[in-house]
Formats: C-alpha cells, structure tokens, sequence
RNA sequence: GGGGUUGUAGCGCAAUUGGUUAGAGCAUCGCCCUGUCACGGCGAAGGUUGCGGGUUCGAGUCCCGUCAAUCCCGCCA
C-alpha cells in the first residue's frame, strides 16, 4: 500500500531505525504539542499512527515562529530528516518512539477550533461524542471498529464468491406490509396519496430471485424498522442476507458455519469448532428459559412440578390448577453469596418477565431448607427436591411456579443475572449454537388470531403439517436461529414453495384469499410459475461486529448512529421540511411539526 | 406508552445533605521554560446550576412538570 503523494512519502506509523538520515515528508493532525521554549516537541497522528517532530529554535527561528501557535488538531504537512532520539529518551510505548523527525518544513493546511471536548477522554457524554461524531473518530478507537467491521464485510463476501454465490442489490423503495414491524413510509410525488415502504429485510425479493433461478443469492442489506430503539437496536442496520435454490436446512447453516468460523479465524484468530452445536427450541426453553441461551455456563432449569402435585403451597399448586408449571434453578454453592438485597434482585428479575414471584431456598449444611417458603414444604418433598436437583449444603435453589412460558422465561432471566452475579461466564468464549424446530405460529391475544412466528412463508416441518388445522399452535416450522453468547445473531427458514400449502398457511393466520392476494399478490403468482424449494437466512452484521469488538452497543460499529429517539445529534435528523415540498408530495400535516432541532 | 439512571464553566467533576461571593483540574488566552511525550511553572478570563413552575426568610440541593441522553419493559414477522 502506498502513501505517497505531495503530502507525504510515509505514514506515521512507518518510520523507525531504518530510515535514520532520510528526509521524509508526514502529513496528519496535532495530536498535542510541547513547547519547551529552548525545544518544541509535536505529536503527528495519522490514522496509522504517531510520529514525534522536533524543532530546534536556534536553528530554525522561522519554523519555531510557525510552531509557536500551533493547536490541538491543526492539520500540517511537513518535512524533515529521520534521527535517532537519546537512548534514555526513546518512547517503547510507540512504535515510532526510537526516531523523531527533526523538521526543515513546515506547513499549516489547517487550522482546527478548539475542541469541544477532550477527544482521548473515555467518560465524555455520549450525546457530544454523536455531535461531533467525525472527531469521535479521530482518537475513540471507533475507527478501529469500522475497519473491523470492513474486515468481516470482506471475508463474507469472500466466502460467498467461493461459493458460487451472486450478490444482488433489491430496492430500497419498497411496498409497505401490514405483518411485522412498523415501516418507514416515503411518500410518492407521481403518485400521490401513495407511498414506498423502506425494507424491513429483503425478504420477498430474495425469495423473488430464487423464482428467477438466481440459487444462490446474497447481500450486505440495509434494513429499516421504526419501532422503540435499545443498546442492540437502531432504526437503519445491516443484514448479511441470504438465499439458496434446492437446499435444506443442513445446507444453509453449512454456509454459514463456513461464513461465522472464516470471520473468527481471519478477525480473531480463533478456531471454532464445527459443526456448531445444535438443540431444539423446546430444548432451549425448558433448560435454559430462553430461545438464544447463553451456553458460556452450565445452569440448567428444571421442571420441579411432579415433586409438588399435592403441594400445601398455595403459589405452588393453584399454579399447578391452571395447568402450569414449577421449574426450579440449582445454584452450586451459592447460598452464602447470595445477600437478602441480592435475592431481592432476582425477585424483581423474575416478576419483570412476569412471574408472580421467585422462591428462593438455600440448603443448610444438614440438608434442612431455609428461606422465603421452607415452610410450606413438607420432607417428603424436600427430599424429593434435593434428589432431583442433586443438591448439595450451601446450593441455593430458585424457583418459579407459572405458566410453562413465564416460569421458563423469568427463571431464564435469573439465570444470566446469577451467573454474571456468580461469575459464572467463560468471558473469553464465543458460544455459537443453532436454535431449530421454532414453533410455526403463536397465538396473539390482543387480536385474537394466530400469527407467524418467523413469517407468512416459513414452511411448516413435514411431519407436523397435518396438525396445521387441529392444532396449529403446536406445528413445528422449519425455522433455526444462529445464537452466539446469549445473543441471536440471526435466523431464517425453509420457506414455502408449494401454493397449496401456502394457502393453508394464510387460512391459519386469519388471512382471506382476497387479502392475501392484495398484499403479496406478485409473490403468489410468481410462486404459481414453478418455485424451486428455496430457503435461506440473514444475520445481524452490527450485532456480529459488536460481539467480535466487545462493544456494548451496535452505536460503537456504526460510523453515524442514531440516538434512542431515532434522532441523529450531528446531522439534526429527523427535520421539518419546507411547506412547499409537503405540497408536491400532497400532504398536508394533521399535527403542527415538532422539530427536534426545536426543543 | 411505562419504569430506572443522569443533567452544575467549553469538557469531565466538586459544593460539608436547605445557608455568605457555586470551587479546583483539563481546555482557552497571556507570559516564562533546551529532552518532552497527558511536559512543567506563573497569571487571566470563563456560570440564568437543562428548561418551567412551586415550597421556603433563603433552593445547585426539597416537590411537581417538562426536555435531552442512556438502560430496561412493551414493541421489534
């Protein structure tokens, strides 16, 4: 790679022993200056790294002029003779520290403000640090992530390309879908009254490319989704999308095992053991209260109901009455660490996922139980509980008593809040596994109908197709997730191919043929002229960057994110726009506008 | 839509729990300094305590509302 031009013969990370006598030429940013008076000393910081100048005021009055009012960030281009520093002045912490540049140039490009903020200070405010997002840049090690970020874009495609697949762009101006999140909207001036809809995947297109033959397809998608925002969510964020002709499920996560272990080998340096490790939804639920268990640590969930059949409990037997059930958490070891205030938080943790409640029992070092229900539970049971869990003096036990979704859930998510309590997490780990056999559909009791878990074309697992009518809510679908760390990274499925079966699909979710024919009326007939089976899969690739960059938020892999209002503090987006283009669009505001900008 | 945290000088913080003129550091500006590397020294300037109400003789501090950032719940096929 070459650096060379007018500005500059080296980078400023280059320079070293090697090139002691030789003029040179650096060009980049003030990262601090010395001025000792009799000597001044600059920092040069390119994106690469930094050099030290040196100008001796003796020697050259003129360049110590200039020096004299040169500022945190000024852009200079210089020039100037490589030379060894003192031996007991040499820098190790630098690569660059053994040599200095004595100067003979010296030129100002620029000239910088002060800076709003100290840009190396880790604890500056997030909200100044989005304003000045291009300063961020300069020092944060935010530009260490994008340049990881691009390392991992490339090693995809890479191992797209050798394996024989196309990458196709789909079109950002899109068609609005009730099922899913809400869409951005961008209004039609030729059509007005119309609007596109922004993707919220490139679901129907890819599945569009396979009726095209493309068979293979991918793309570095950006997808749009207007709904409330978190650490791990923003309003525009990256796809790596896929899509395969005549393949199974074992297909498409071959690929992208292939894909995910070429990112940690060539990013990390890491090996990662294939195939990954696989377990069912249910599975999932029951051991581990979640559909993306965090496996970097053992405990297991387990259902207790048996034990208290005839429980004299009464939070553990009217649950039982209503058909749920009792599923109890073994902490090795953990009774004395665990405070009252700790216990208390679990509490809170288990009621926030809606558990009426957490009993909590620690087991003395005579095998006795104390703690909020010891009471209320009889020695046959006691000794019954400690077999099952193999129980142990100084375990504490957790449990929920609910229906089988909230106690596995709630109990689930007192299961990470021990283990990071309990540091219990192999830190260093990266946990892959696949989540398979989701349910196909989920009742939804605000409208009162099923609803696709995955979506409308997720192809229901085969031997669970006739249950499709008489118990819909139990079939099966072809639909797997890729898990790494306790965070879903992404997810896809089997789709259907055959028009019948989609038809029976859109019965279960309520959706009449009329309906369905006006909102995905191109895709049915585009299926009805010879569909391959086709299937396929996206991952989150902000959400992959920032597991591999140990960031706590995709904001921290993103050149210019959003804030959790969806608002952008450099840019000042969202804005109002000027009546006139509300006239050629024909729209008209039913509420006076907010600026941000405004507030 | 709901809950938590935070908001004082350009920046990150302090202010003895309601009591005099709101402080020091970094940055800025001026002067000094020959081996610094977050150089150092001396000096100056810098404030409607996010905003709006209220309680009080007196509010940065207590109360209510509001705005913004952030974390979470709902939501995210």
């Amino acid at each position: 790679m070459s650096f060379s031009s007018i500005y500059r013969t080296h980078h400023c990370n280059e320079l070293g022993s090697e090139h002691l006598g030789q003029s040179v030429r650096l060009s980049g940013w003030v990262n601090s200056s010395r001025n000792l008076g009799g000597l001044i000393f600059i920092d040069l910081r390119d994106r690469e790294g930094i050099t030290q100048l040196f100008i001796d005021p003796e020697l050259s009055p003129e360049l110590a002029a200039k020096a004299k009012e040169i500022r945190e960030e000024w852009v200079l281009a210089v020039a100037g003779t490589v030379r060894a520093r003192p031996p007991e002045m040499i820098n190790s912490s630098r690569k660059t520290g053994a040599i200095e540049l004595e100067l003979t140039e010296l030129e100002i490009l620029n000239r910088a403000k002060a800076m709003p903020y100290h840009l190396e200070d880790p604890s500056s405010s997030e909200d100044l640090r989005l304003k000045y997002r291009y300063l961020d840049m300069r020092r944060s090690g935010l530009l260490d992530n994008l340049r990881l970020r691009h390392k991992v874009s490339k090693i995809i495609r890479d191992v797209f390309d050798a394996n024989g697949f196309i990458e196709v762009e789909t079109p950002i101006l899109s068609k609005s879908t009730p099922e899913g999140a809400r869409d951005y909207l961008v209004p039609s001036r030729v059509h007005p009254g119309c609007f596109y809809a922004l993707p919220q995947a490139p679901q129907q297109y890819k599945q569009l490319l396979m009726v095209g033959g493309a068979e293979k397809y991918f793309q570095i998608a950006r997808c749009f989704r207007d709904e409330d925002l978190r650490a791990d969510r923003q309003p525009e964020f990256t796809q790596v999308d896929l899509e395969m002709s005549f393949v199974e499920q074992d297909q498409i996560i071959d690929i992208v095992e292939q894909l995910l272990s070429a990112v940690m080998e060539n990013v990390l340096n890491i090996e990662v053991p294939r195939p990954f490790r696989r377990m069912t939804w249910k599975e999932a639920m029951c051991k581990y209260g979640s559909d993306k268990p965090d496996l970097r640590f053992a405990l297991e969930l387990q259902d207790i109901s048996d034990i208290f059949k005839h429980s004299q409990f009464k939070a553990f037997s009217s649950a039982l009455e209503q058909g749920g059930v009792i599923m109890a958490l073994k902490a090795e070891g953990q009774a004395q660490n665990c405070s009252r205030k700790m216990l208390d938080q679990f509490t809170e943790t288990a009621r926030l996922y809606g558990a009426k409640g957490l009993v909590w029992l620690k087991v003395e070092v005579d095998m006795s139980l104390s703690g909020s229900a010891a009471k209320f539970i009889g020695d046959e049971e006691r000794a019954e509980l400690l077999r099952q869990l193999q129980a142990n003096g100084g375990d504490l036990i957790l449990i929920v008593a609910d229906t089988w979704k909230v106690a596995c859930e709630s109990l689930g998510r007192v299961r990470i809040q021990l283990a990071e309590f309990a540091g219990l997490i192999r830190e260093k780990e990266f946990n892959f596994l696949w989540v398979t056999e989701f349910p196909l559909l989920e009742w939804d009791e605000d409208n009162q109908r099923f609803a696709a878990v995955h979506h409308p074309f997720t192809s229901p697992m085969d031997e669970d197709r006739q249950l499709l009518q008489s118990k819909p809510g139990e079939v099966r679908a072809k639909a797997y997730d890729i898990v790494l760390n306790g965070v879903e990274l992404g997810g896809g499925s089997i789709r259907i191919h055959n028009p019948e079966l989609q038809a029976q699909m859109f019965n279960c979710l309520g959706i009449s043929d009329q309906e369905a024919q006006l909102l995905f009326g191109h895709i049915l007939e585009a299926f009805s002229f010879g569909a391959p089976p086709h299937g396929g899969l996206a991952i989150g690739l902000d959400r992959l960057v920032m597991l591999l960059s140990g960031a706590k938020s995709i904001r921290d892999v993103i050149a210019f994110p959003k804030t959790t209002k969806a608002s952008c503090l450099m840019s000042n987006s969202p804005s109002v726009v000027n009546p006139t283009q509300l006239a050629e669009l024909g729209l008209r505001l039913a509420t006076p506008a907010q600026n941000p900008e405004d507030s």
